[in-house]
DNA sequence: TTTAAATTTGACCATCTGGTTAATCTATTT
DNA sequence: AAATAGATTAACCAGATGGTCAAATTTAAA
């Protein structure tokens, strides 16, 4: 019974998480949802009362998973330089798995921006970014990263692994016509990234 | 008459751009539509025949304005470390102003990756980068750009210009709470991202 | 085996939504 | 002023959609 309770909520969750990266919040149907799972409508709502539940539930697991991917980077023993490509390595593998969970996000972030705050509250990112200025002190000399800077360097590394996923459709399509393949450079997007990236921040002596 | 016809054609096209640009198109409603131009929603099959008719009307216009900017980097008479601060100058400013529509695209195109082909189409990616390649033959000796990298390349500097606005929901979060002002990035962009792609592509020698 | 609780279902409902239609209003033409 | 064509509206419709409920079925406890 705990058994098979837990199966049918499981695959009511896993269903419904297809459907709504797939569709988004707006263009899923509780009955998409129903016969993916292959059940009753009506169970959706016995174990989780309305959409706006259920969506939830799932948005914030996913939101969960996508954030717990950066933590790593913090407490793993590394040089700046090994970090960066230990990101770009972990966090491209990781959206070839799941390559629509990008623009789900954005999109439901942007969406109910109410949702933002209960993620990000929750992280200190000040703090984060103390012990890693702490535990690089000596390196970071090197780059061209200040305070100033930092949003631009964050949202740059950020942007390199990400966009490609989110612009998937587009990229995917110019490339296909210009004789590249989408897979293969997401796979030389890992080292391609963090090389980019630690060129640009050298200090130029 | 004629002038009113423009009038109200103009005004339900104006009001459909908005309202899908904020809610998209399966959020979006035709009733709010009506609401939001002042007038009855039978006007609105009475131009536009159905939603989606309204819709690819909207999205086709939109896309197009979109990969417009791209264009004149083509034709200017500048050197390439001047035609990509032109681009970045050009293009942040376009999208300070009309900050949904990278989203709203990546969104639409991803839902329905048909509409791609029609605008992809139109353009000869092979044929303008040729000519890009042979405007500044001499110059691309001294950068790190191989036809192998030209993907890398381009998507690098798509998404360090239009990423910042697909996300700014969540980066714009974060940033309040570091103490950092959106706005004030977005326009310290405009120069961060060329000067920073310029570094990161020149040959150490 | 009987009983009670939890699970699953089919039928149903109220509301919303895209779309239609016949009638009304407006303006131009004759 | 009458007629005609186009613009606008209120009322309406069929289908979809989120959600409910009582009955049936399964599972666990007594």
């Amino acid at each position: 019974m705990t058994e098979n309770d837990k199966l049918t909520e499981e695959k009511i969750f896993e269903s419904a998480t297809e459907v709504f990266i797939e569709k988004g919040m707006d263009g899923a149907r509780m009955q998409d949802i129903a016969d993916h799972a292959g059940i009753n409508k009506a169970l959706l709502h016995y174990y989780y009362r309305t959409k706006d539940r259920l969506f939830n539930a799932v948005f914030e697991k996913i939101a969960g998973q996508m954030f717990k991917k950066f933590a790593p980077i913090f407490d793993e023993n590394l040089s700046l330089e090994e970090k960066l490509r230990f990101f770009f390595r972990e966090h491209i593998t990781f959206m070839q798995k799941n390559p629509k969970l990008p623009l789900f996000i954005l999109n439901e972030f942007h969406r109910n921006p109410g949702r933002i705050r209960k993620v990000v509250q929750k992280i200190d990112i000040n703090k984060l970014w103390t012990v890693l200025e702490a535990q690089h002190k000596e390196e970071l000399k090197n780059y061209n990263i200040t305070r100033e800077t930092i949003p631009q360097f964050m949202t740059t590394v950020a942007g390199m692994s990400v966009f490609p996923f989110a612009a998937r459709p587009v990229i995917a399509s110019i490339m296909e016509k210009m004789g590249y393949d989408f897979d293969q450079y997401i796979e030389e997007r890992k080292e391609y990234a963090p090389d980019f990236i630690i060129n640009a921040l050298k200090k130029q002596v």
